[in-house]
DNA sequence: CTTTACTATGAACACTGTTCAGTTTTCAGG
DNA sequence: CCTGAAAACTGAACAGTGTTCATAGTAAAG
């Protein structure tokens, strides 16, 4: 009778597998064709068909790994977070920290097609996600800013980077259908709006040549700058939120 | 021989329909009830057999007045804009007129189900909705703000207002889902942020009452003061996209 | 070797957007 | 009133979608 519970001897090698032992499906490889599809097709095309056809699989053993499309593209939303650096919160610093964090999700953003329109609609509030959250709003609130400002800086700050970021997208997707290249797009769209009546539009015209300037860079950081000019305008402000409270 | 230039004579009825003279299919009418689909389906629902059905009518009739579902869709967008009240630029009430405009678009955006899903990606780009972009534009170019700032102000201010009434939108169709009260929802959120170990989510544990409290009003007119903040804490200054033209 | 648990399959269902050969309706000209 | 042509609308079809389920296959346990 063999003893079950004993450990296997180190000389005894496991049984041989004719086939290499076949990579069983795991969420981490389904994630992974997940994204391969998505660089290759776009958002709007991929489907699980597509993500079994790229493990070469069929269409029903991805739904014993996930529960849905939509629990799918939660994970690629969470991976999308994972390794991000938050740094450790530092009083005198807070400004380019946040800066860097910014910069960073943008650079996530736009190092995978789509993205941002994936992002759209998911709440960062499961459990892999909450530190980062965390330790963003702890790098916040050591500028000192009142407590009803520090609850609404995530938000403005992640709507802020994913709508920049879709917009980006939205053109790099135009550019992908116009075949064409991006500084021949960006002449045609530049000269539509210095084309347009100068009477009836005069700021669009005047302000053609800035929107649709060569680099997005400057624009994401100006953005970035005025937010970070009005939160910290509320450092040592009162709460805005509880002006009531005072006699 | 009728002269066929001559005005009809108003005792002359016209021809007698046998059925009511069905009412064509227009492009207005096909909105509207791609509209009603949207209220009662919501966006992922919204297909052109459930406007064909509320139509009464094949769905391949729709295709004679819309190109592509995309192109309804941007018939929806642009339906949106229609009517926005964009005010004349004073100067001397910038703010609070950026402000009205960007409570107004709130207001819009909340007033169909899913709407900033939809406005989601789409440019106001059209030659429809340019007059109002041109307008906005106006209105914050009175403040005398530089010219790469004001480059930036109108996608920094749409950007805030997607991505909040999106947020927004995102809640509402979880309480959708859930099909309990609001309340009881809130609740349950709130009691899961508290229930966090305050030693490694202190900040989140801390500010869970205001993060979700009651009215999300509050937390969108802050927000908007920040940005205004940023904005005006520009105004006098030099472009900062042109400081290395200074010697 | 047999049993058991799990994984993967292929077919099916009810949808989706879109096209197209025909039919119907509308309306002007004779 | 009739005729003819243009426009509007239909029904069927195609290729693709998310999802489910009885069945077949595989791997480990007894």
């Amino acid at each position: 009778m063999t003893q079950p519970d004993m450990p296997t001897p180190p000389w005894e090698r496991p049984p041989r597998r004719r086939t290499p032992a076949r990579v069983p499906l795991t969420r981490e490889r389904i994630v992974d064709a997940a994204f391969t599809v998505l660089d290759r097709e776009g958002y709007d095309r991929l489907s699980m068909r597509q993500v079994a056809a790229e493990l070469g699989v069929a269409v029903s053993a991805l739904y014993v790994h996930v529960r849905d499309k939509d629990d799918l593209l939660q994970l690629m939303y969470t991976r999308m977070f994972e390794g991000y650096d938050v740094p450790e919160p530092d009083p005198e610093h807070w400004r380019e920290q946040v800066k860097d964090f910014a910069r960073q999700a943008r650079e996530r953003m736009l190092s995978h097609r789509d993205l941002p329109k994936l992002a759209m609609g998911h709440v960062p509030f499961t459990p892999e996600l909450l530190p980062y959250v965390e330790r963003l709003l702890a790098v916040f609130a050591s500028s000192g800013m009142p407590r009803h400002v520090l609850a609404v800086s995530g938000d403005l700050l992640s709507t802020y980077i994913n709508g920049f970021a879709l917009e980006e997208s939205v053109w790099q997707e135009r550019y992908r259908e116009s075949q064409g290249s991006w500084d021949k797009l960006r002449e045609e769209i530049n000269g539509y709006f210095a084309s347009l009546p100068p009477d009836r539009f005069p700021h669009l015209v005047a302000l053609a040549d800035i929107m649709m300037e060569e680099s997005t860079d400057h624009r994401f950081e100006l953005g970035l700058e005025i937010i970070l000019r009005g939160l910290a305008s509320y450092i040592g402000e009162p709460d805005p939120g509880e002006e009531r409270e005072e006699g």
